[in-house]
DNA sequence: TTGTTAAATAGTAATTATTCCTAAACAGGA
DNA sequence: TCCTGTTTAGGAATAATTACTATTTAACAA
C-alpha cells in the first residue's frame, strides 16, 4: 500500500462514507491499478484478504464510490463496466485485440473547443477521447487481423495515423 | 423508405450477405434512424412488418452487419449496446440525464494529432470524442441534478465549457 | 425453372453482468 | 458503551446477450 490509509479515510469521511476494511481495500486496489479493472477483477484482487467477501460488496462499494465522485466508470465494450480512480483529466487508448486500456495524458487533448452544430441548450460538462487500434503485442500475434467479439468502431477515418495540428 | 432497396442489396452483396426482407428492414431502419437505437428498439421498429420475427434475428443481423463493417456499435453506458449505420467520421454528444445521443459533426475534431506518451508500437486506427452533459430538456426538468444510474464520467475538467483553440 | 446448399430465421434455453432483497455485522457518533 | 443507520454477505432475481437447433429461404448452378 503506497497510498496512506489516512488519506483514504479522509476522502471517505469527506463523502460521508464509512471507512470499512473492505471498502478501503477495494478503493486502494483501484488507486494502485492502471488497468481500469472490472468489478470481478477487483474482487479477485481483494478477495484473498477477505475470504468472506462477496462480489456484491464490490458492486455496492463501486456504486457508492462512483456516486460520491471518488471514482469514474469507464465504458469500453458494452459487456462489462470498468472503473478508474484516476480523476485527473485523461483519455484512453483501447486495444481492439486484447481490450486493454492505457491512459492517454496529453494536455493538448484537454483544450478542445466546443464542437459546432450542437443544440444551444446542451451543457457539456466533460468530454473524453477514445483512441482505438492494436497494441504491439496484438499486432504481432494476430498479424494485424483484429480477433475480438467487440465493436471495432471506426468513427473517424485516420489515414496512416492521426495527423495535422488543429486549426 | 428513402434509401433505395438496390443500394442496400448491393451493399449486402458486396459483403457476401444474403438480402433477406428482415435484414433489409433492420438495416434500413438503422440507416434512417438518428438515435443510435438498441437491438430492442430496432426490434420494436421492425417487428410490425414481421410478426414472426424474433429478437434473436435482430442480434444476429446486427452482429453480421457489424462484422461486415456496415454498422458500428456505440457503447455509451455498459448496460446495452447501441448501433449506428452512419459510417462517416463523427463524434457523440451524450446526455447524462436521458441517455440520448446526438451526432457531433465538426471537421476540426477529425484532425487531432497523435497523442503524446503512448506506446510506440500501438497502431491507432480510429478515435472518437464523447462529449457528456445535460440536454436542455433534462436541465429544465431536473434542475441540473443528474438523475441516472449511469456513470457520469468526468475525465477532463471543462471549466465553463470547452475552450481554447488547440496549440 | 428447378434443385441444391449454405446462410438466415425463429424459438427456446443458457449465460453473464448486474441489481434486488434481507438479515446480520459493524463504524461512528452520542 | 450503546444506538442507529450504513455496510456486508448471501441468495435470488433481472436484463441483455449469446448459444443451440430445427426449419426456412436466398442465391447460385444445372
Amino acid at each position: 500500500m503506497e497510498i496512506p490509509f489516512n488519506d483514504i479515510k479522509q476522502k471517505f469521511q469527506g463523502c460521508g462514507l464509512k471507512t470499512t476494511p473492505q471498502r478501503t481495500a477495494i478503493y486502494d486496489a483501484l488507486l494502485r491499478s492502471t488497468t481500469h479493472p472490472t468489478a470481478e477483477e477487483l474482487f479477485a484482487e481483494v478477495a484473498p484478504q477477505f475470504p468472506m467477501m462477496s462480489l456484491n460488496t464490490v458492486y455496492y462499494t463501486l456504486g457508492a464510490l462512483r456516486t460520491s465522485g471518488l471514482i469514474h466508470e469507464v465504458n469500453i465494450g458494452h459487456t462489462r463496466a470498468r472503473f478508474d480512480a484516476n480523476l485527473s483529466p485523461h483519455h484512453h487508448l483501447i486495444c481492439l485485440g486484447c481490450q486493454s486500456i492505457v491512459d492517454v495524458i496529453d494536455p493538448r487533448l484537454n483544450r478542445l473547443t466546443s464542437p459546432a452544430g450542437i443544440p444551444k441548450d446542451f451543457e457539456i460538462t466533460s468530454y473524453q477521447v477514445a483512441f482505438r487500434g492494436l497494441c504491439g503485442s496484438c499486432r504481432r500475434h494476430t498479424g494485424r487481423s483484429i480477433n475480438h467479439s467487440s465493436p471495432g468502431l471506426h468513427p473517424t477515418t485516420v489515414k496512416g495515423g492521426l495527423h495535422g495540428k488543429s486549426s
